[in-house]
RNA sequence: GCGACUAUGGUGUAACGGUUAACACUCGGGUUUGUGGUACCCGCAAUCAGGGUUCGAUUCCCUGUAGUCGCCCCA
């Protein structure tokens, strides 16, 4: 494609997608289609809803909850014809949030969603950063601490073995914001101090034990880990940490032993209250956090009103894409293709082919009908190259026999059948 | 925002500063006009942009642009 230039000259148009954005080819959508799909089995099966919003909201949605830097610097925000702001939604959980609260009074709560679809953050894009990705969203709301924090673990564990994942491949590591906080104040640190700490202790395991507490020193003399493991020194702390591990012990009473307790969990910011956890690949030299969430009680009362109080997490689609394939993980990507191509030995066979994939269709079956006016051998080869399992030739032989050869392209075996029998071929 | 590395057909690679820029895959056509995957033949198609050094630049240098990977950040 070429556009005019200001100087008369045609430039060709770049066929390169936008930075940090991805096109979906077909097959690249079939992957996307199919590890969505299986996220809805796994999550309708266990009682959830999905919902959808546009991914245009006010950009006071942010504002309010998030900081300045975050909203002004990594996010699509811009001003629309009638003076609006507008920001392309970096994450869903204010939405769900307006939309929770927008309704609260008529919505059967608790409430289990969950949502598929794209965030964008203008971030200068990197290994599994990308400006436009996929993310599932999976909330509970309206229930407090308790079944709600057992049954998302659960679920969490059940969603990534519902992939082929066994209790090897991952780890599920779990805190709680006020255990953390509570060790905080046993060691001394202020609320400025609370923070720059547990943004300290997020990044633990990148660093060696020497520069963490070198770090650790410059925030607290006394450190709020020691206070966690020796929990009897503070009442609070104590009460918290029994209450997490209690926890952990339900989620592996129902089946989930590959859940830990790790307080370098912190969940970056500032809207969790309770529980928070991230599900981890134990695989590669390089783990990286699959799932993410936690318990925020407060963030559906910025919208006034009563609060509602909720749990969630979420899953990105780089990341689980990475996970199925480092560990090999089977994904059938070929469930909407067609399922049999039918080939035309002339061009005027066509018509009647036509009308014979519409008898087929009539029976569920997904038929491609060639049009072209290529060999039969050539279309069997365009079968083959389009990843159709089955081919057959639709002509005067055929109808004249009523007799159907279908070809199993993976094996180049072939049936007759019966045309008027019709498609018992296809699994 | 900071830094490192990279840039050759549609894709992946090659080419001591010196012939007509090579190879593989893909794609199109043919050997084969109602039954494919093998084989063989033919063909399409590239040095990111601008400047510099040089008799000569894909190769060396500078700037720009783009990409990748780190840092920052990650709601």
């Amino acid at each position: 494609m070429t556009r005019p230039t200001s100087n008369g000259e045609t430039a060709k148009l770049s066929t390169e997608p936008y930075k940090g954005v991805r096109d979906f080819y077909p097959d690249d959508w079939a992957k996307m289609e199919a590890m969505f799909d299986r996220l809805r089995e796994t999550l309708t099966l266990a009682g959830f809803e999905e919902y959808q919003a546009s991914p245009l909201e006010r950009a006071e949605l942010y504002e309010a909850k998030t900081s300045e830097e975050i909203v002004s610097e990594q996010t699509y925000t811009f001003t629309d014809r009638g003076d609006r702001r507008v920001t392309l939604r970096p994450e869903m959980t204010p939405t769900l949030a307006r939309m929770v609260a927008g309704r609260r009074r008529e919505l059967a709560f608790p409430l289990r969603w969950f949502s598929i679809g794209d965030r964008f953050r203008y971030e200068r894009p990197q290994r599994g950063r990308l400006r436009d990705f996929y993310q599932c969203d999976i909330d509970i709301l309206g229930l407090p601490e308790g079944e709600a924090d057992v049954e998302a673990l659960v679920l969490a564990a059940r969603l990534i073995r519902d992939f082929g994942a066994t209790e090897q491949d991952f780890v599920i590591r779990v805190s709680a914001r006020p255990l953390l906080n509570a060790a905080c104040v046993a060691a001394g640190l202020t609320e400025d101090g609370v923070r720059s700490y547990l943004r300290l202790l997020d990044k633990k395991d990148k660093m060696t034990t020497e520069a963490f507490s070198a770090a650790r020193t410059a925030i607290t003399a006394q450190d709020p880990l020691s206070f966690i493991e020796d929990a009897g020194r503070d009442p609070v702390v104590a009460a918290e940490k029994k209450k997490l591990l209690d926890r952990l012990e339900t989620v592996m009473g129902r089946g989930v032993a590959n859940v830990v307790f790790d307080p370098s969990i912190t969940r970056g910011f500032d809207y969790y209250t309770g529980m928070v956890f991230e599900l981890y690949d134990t695989n590669l030299e390089n783990p990286r956090a699959l799932f993410g969430g936690g318990r925020y009680d407060r963030l559906v009362s910025l919208f006034g009103g009563d609060p509602v109080p909720a749990i969630g997490f979420a899953l990105g689609d780089v990341t689980l894409a990475d996970f199925i394939e480092s560990h090999s993980l089977p994904l059938d990507t070929g469930a909407r293709r067609p399922q049999i191509y039918l080939g035309t030995p002339r061009p005027e066979d066509i018509p009647a082919a036509q009308a014979f994939a519409v008898r087929l269709r009539e029976r569920g079956v997904r038929v491609f009908v060639n049009l072209t006016a290529r060999s039969l051998g050539d279309q069997i080869r365009d079968a083959a190259k389009r990843g159709i399992p089955f081919f057959a030739a639709y002509g005067a032989d055929e109808i004249a026999n009523n007799v159907l050869r279908v070809k199993t392209l993976s094996t180049g075996g072939e049936t007759g059948l019966a045309i008027d029998a019709l498609p018992n071929f296809v699994r």
